[in-house]
DNA sequence: GCGTCCATTACCCAAATGGGTGGTTTTACT
DNA sequence: AGTAAAACCACCCATTTGGGTAATGGACGC
């Protein structure tokens, strides 16, 4: 908040011994850094963070019982300032984007070095963000458009207006044409999208980024 | 694609002449790569690199006349393969989501270290994805939820079927509830998301994640 | 010149939707 | 005990939507 150089308080929720102790040991004896709890289940973290108040917390997926993602979504509520960091030893899709939308901010594999641990939890505790890379492209991925159904030009128009909940006179009245020929453009993008509503056309333009 | 250890063809498009000699620099002494090439135009660029063929480019998003962005979404149509890093002064938001929308894999600012960004090119090539933390952070942050309208479980129930695009029916019959009720959680959901048709709140509900 | 695609418009009709108003029951909190 | 919120259901009615069919003119390529 302030600039001022002060000790990050950190926490670990992970039920494999090995991997916590040595992460335990990473963070204990890591500059700048105050170690403040590790845990081996999600249930005993949501018992006790909420008192240890950490800055940053190191969250393993696969826990027994509670997943490390519904441990974030319970305490984020609680603790919305802290900042959870994943740490996984799959790239699986699903996995990263219910962990990023139940409120985690970094997402590192398990292969990732000490050093890049100890990055990760500065830059995040620095208001930033770190993603492994391999997770990244999964992400980036996400952004990119997923095919070309073959819109013509009047066909995206008509469809980016669509998404926008307009209806057939509203449309006709922005495009300068009457509202049959929206509705005449209109059959022709369902065709082409393989859809009959609009909440489907409007969903399938989103997810697929045609919008 | 078979591990043998092989040179990274690169090239940079740069309209600053000091940050463009910097990282032709960079790029020429640095292990494991081969310099192709560097431009200080968009133009320019898409005229020479699909020649040039390279594996990766550093492209800088702020070009006089046509912009990195769309250089990138008019390059990547002709080199599908070839992987582009965005460089960049500013956290724009809007930059960000354009230019992954565009096909952008990797993202740095520009005050990234020369490891940094020799370490990006080289995670890029290796099939990874590199954002810088501030960027990443924004990226991140649209996998979130923004904000709780306040639904109640069932209404958010109804609200999920809404955004596959059926009708009052068929989301009756799945609930096992009648065609009136689910009009009457519609009702309530329209109220709270203040919209007033389908196509409003699919739009809404995925925007927000809602759903 | 011919065919094709695109954009444009029109009409009919059945179905779906949105808005209004009313009501019951259960659950939960005070 | 009282009240508030949720979930449930029904009816009316105007508007919107989706599907079918048909037609015209311009652009573009062969």
């Amino acid at each position: 908040m302030n600039g001022i150089p002060s000790v990050i308080p950190v926490a670990v929720v992970e039920d494999d011994r090995n991997v916590r102790e040595a992460l335990v040991t990473l963070l204990s004896t890591a500059e700048g850094l105050a170690f403040r709890g590790a845990f081996g289940s999600a249930e005993e973290a949501i018992a006790a963070l909420p008192d240890l108040q950490p800055d940053v917390v190191l969250m393993d997926i696969q826990l027994p019982g509670i997943t490390g993602i519904e441990c974030v979504r319970k305490l984020k509520e609680i603790l919305p300032d802290t900042d959870f960091i994943m740490l996984t030893v799959l790239e699986d899709e699903e996995s990263v984007f219910r962990s990023l939308s139940a409120g985690a901010t970094g997402y590192l594999q398990k292969h990732s070095s000490p050093d890049e641990i100890l990055y990760a939890i500065r830059e995040v505790r620095d208001g930033g963000s770190v993603i492994s890379p391999g997770i990244a492209r999964l992400v980036v991925r996400s952004f990119q458009p997923k095919s070309e159904p073959g819109l013509s030009d009047r066909e995206s128009e008509v469809l980016t207006h669509l998404c926008e909940g307009e209806n057939y006179r509203s449309i006709a009245d922005v495009l300068f044409i009457s509202a049959n020929t929206v509705k005449a453009h209109i059959k022709n993008i369902y065709a082409k999208l393989h859809v009959n509503t609009r909440a489907e056309a409007v969903k399938l333009a989103t997810r697929d980024r045609l919008v």
